[in-house]
DNA sequence: ACCCAGGTGGCCC
DNA sequence: GGGCCACATGGG
């Protein structure tokens, strides 16, 4: 990456926070409702992930043990509106079990090790892929993986900073750019997610978007409303 | 009646 | 590596 685009990524973040402020993610009262919020969010909308973790509350199941106590049928029950519920049952049992089977049911224990040594150990649980892993990370742990979604993907793609859709070269593109510092690492993906929501869907809409300036998306084709 | 949401894994070539 | 599919609920 030249000089230049690496300046473009800082002022990206620059700009993103004085246009939104500081988003201070991730939302979640401990460290292990962020590992549940991490794994319920996966294609699904915020708001029923609340629902969920509402409903976990209200039921007194909010630790490991409390969930690999209940059965299965009683956490579907309560996960169903965050869509996908089977699959993320299961994916939270074979979690929390990890958890409990390695480290004492202990999430200290579990980040008590090199950050590339936690993140094979979380990606080898079915379930957990790449960003899942990194927002457990960087959010839950606060160590320095980046976060990168499908909007960042598309974010960098239209900033012309790269057109991989690869995961890990998105990754390495903001990791081989930005300091190495957690809070930098929070707020940029979390800004990305206030700018994706609210611009750059699949049909965007670029009216007062704050990087309509460096966008090289492709300009007069159908829903695109950035101005001639 | 659509379309989409802070993905993941399996299978195919 | 890329392309396609199932997984499932709820809001616009």
């Amino acid at each position: 990456m030249s000089a230049t685009e690496h300046l473009k990524l800082l002022s990206t973040y620059e700009k993103l926070l004085s246009h939104f402020g500081r988003q201070g993610w991730w939302p979640g009262e401990s460290a292990f409702e962020v590992v549940l919020g991490a794994i319920l969010t996966q294609r699904a909308n915020w708001r029923n992930v609340e629902k969920a973790i509402g409903n976990l509350k209200r039921a007194a199941i909010m630790s490991p043990d409390a969930i690999a106590n209940a059965s299965r049928r009683k956490l579907e029950n309560l996960l169903r509106p965050v869509g996908f519920f089977r699959q993320k049952t299961t994916t939270i049992r074979n979690f929390v079990r990890h958890l409990i089977g390695h480290h004492e049911a202990s999430l200290d224990g579990l980040f008590d090790a090199e950050l590339g040594e936690v993140r094979g150990e979380l990606l080898s649980l079915k379930g957990i892929g790449d960003e899942t892993a990194d927002s457990i990370l960087l959010y839950a742990g606060s160590k320095p993986s980046f976060v990168v979604d499908a909007y960042t993907i598309r974010i960098v793609n239209r900033l012309g900073l790269t057109d991989s859709k690869q995961y890990s070269r998105v990754k390495e593109l903001f990791e081989s750019n930005l300091p190495k510092d957690i809070e930098v690492y929070k707020e940029f993906h979390a800004l990305l997610v206030a700018l994706g929501k609210k611009f750059c869907k699949a049909t965007p809409l670029c009216a007062n978007c704050p990087l309509l300036s460096d966008c090289t998306f492709p300009r007069n084709v159908q829903g695109n409303v950035h101005s001639q």
